[in-house]
DNA sequence: CTAATGTTGTTAATTATTTGACAATAATTT
DNA sequence: AAATTATTGTCAAATAATTAACAACATTAG
């Protein structure tokens, strides 16, 4: 449909989705790229062009309706539509990435936790019940899963992403520190706790 | 000492700490540039790039060594010296978090647990009593403190990092979803797990 | 010991990203 | 209703990041 979009854009695109959603429970009705560029410390030249990559959505002198654009941004990352999410590994940050993704007012839905180890099994996190990775295959045939999120050691990571992959799921979130290598079309977003730490590190020492 | 390095380089420096730790482990001495690209799935160019930002580390017709270079990326990344880090927020994220930070085996040692809630105070997590955020200024003049981690509702976020600010934090890392404005000797990593989520969702509209 | 090979560090070229500038035009003021 | 002001969308310029190329030189092979 449209040419591909520099992942530099899309990384910032939530940070917008984030800041009118800030401005609309404010009641701010408009804003300008300028309000906005002061706003969240960007130039207003860039705010103008990552928005021009998806269409024109603001008024010459007027500026951005902030429930109109705050809705666009909504449709481009995709959020206008629920996502079932399923969880492997129910340790502290599974459980932690259940509640979140369940309390967060985002179009995404914990539908199944999954974990290998029996003690967890059973349990119920955030309402629902941990089952065994056993069970998995059975689940993605009785429900439509958008989205893996993997919170596991690194060392089962690499295997249970295939599994995965083997049944169907083409989203991955992965929260193990080890970059998974998977088929052209399996999306994986990595949240990769311990290089952010080692890189707010880097940036005290230099300090 | 050295002019500013971009950020770009910063955050790829941590992978390049990981593949080699991995490397280490299986007993490979030596690498260079052009396997390591291979592994990474980055150029041979660029990881000769980045490395020789902060110096030469290499040997023509050899390669690098693989422990001499962890190491080095490991003083880079401030890895040498342990870091102290205390938790604002002790609930499920707060409490994976933490059980996260002494778990690997990186430079980082969690030495306080604080939260507002006293349902919470005195608990047990990762062998550390949760303190009320009330005793933190005491904490705070017996024990040196590197990394504040704010793992707490974005709606206390900035009160709370601006209480830590006048206490002398200087480095945050920092889970509430919001941007925190601090003065410019403050360190802050982000990370934004709503942000992260919606770019994984534009990622899978888009296939 | 010499020649052939491998590999770095670094410079140059290329590509991507960001910023600046401004014509076009809507909104507001007079 | 005309004049002024505000602000976008977009093109061009500037800056930054990445990749390619290669001379220099260490290692390995013969």
């Amino acid at each position: 449909m449209e040419r591909d979009i520099s992942q530099a854009v899309i990384r910032r695109m939530p940070r917008y989705y984030r800041y009118l959603g800030e401005l609309l429970d404010s009641n701010v009705e408009r804003i300008s790229s300028n309000e906005l560029s002061k706003l969240m410390h960007v130039t207003a030249s860039q705010i103008r062009q990552d928005l021009n990559n998806f269409g024109g959505f603001g008024q010459q002198g007027y500026g951005y309706n902030v429930k109109f654009l705050h809705d666009e941004i909504g449709k481009i990352l995709g959020l206008n539509q629920m996502h079932n999410v399923i969880l492997i590994g129910a340790g502290n940050l599974g459980q932690a990435i259940a509640n979140y993704v369940n309390f967060e007012k985002l179009s995404f839905r914990m539908i199944g936790l999954f974990d290998v180890n029996n003690e967890k099994v059973g349990k119920k996190v955030s309402g629902i019940e941990v089952c065994h990775m056993d069970d998995l295959p059975v689940f993605l045939k009785e429900h439509h899963v958008d989205i893996a999120a993997l919170t596991l050691p690194k060392d089962n990571a690499e295997e249970v992403a295939a599994t995965l992959i083997d049944l169907g799921i083409t989203a991955i979130w992965n929260f193990a520190h080890v970059d998974l290598e998977v088929p052209d079309n399996v999306v994986v977003q990595n949240v990769h706790l311990s290089d952010s730490l080692m890189q707010l590190s880097y940036n005290i020492t230099q300090i």
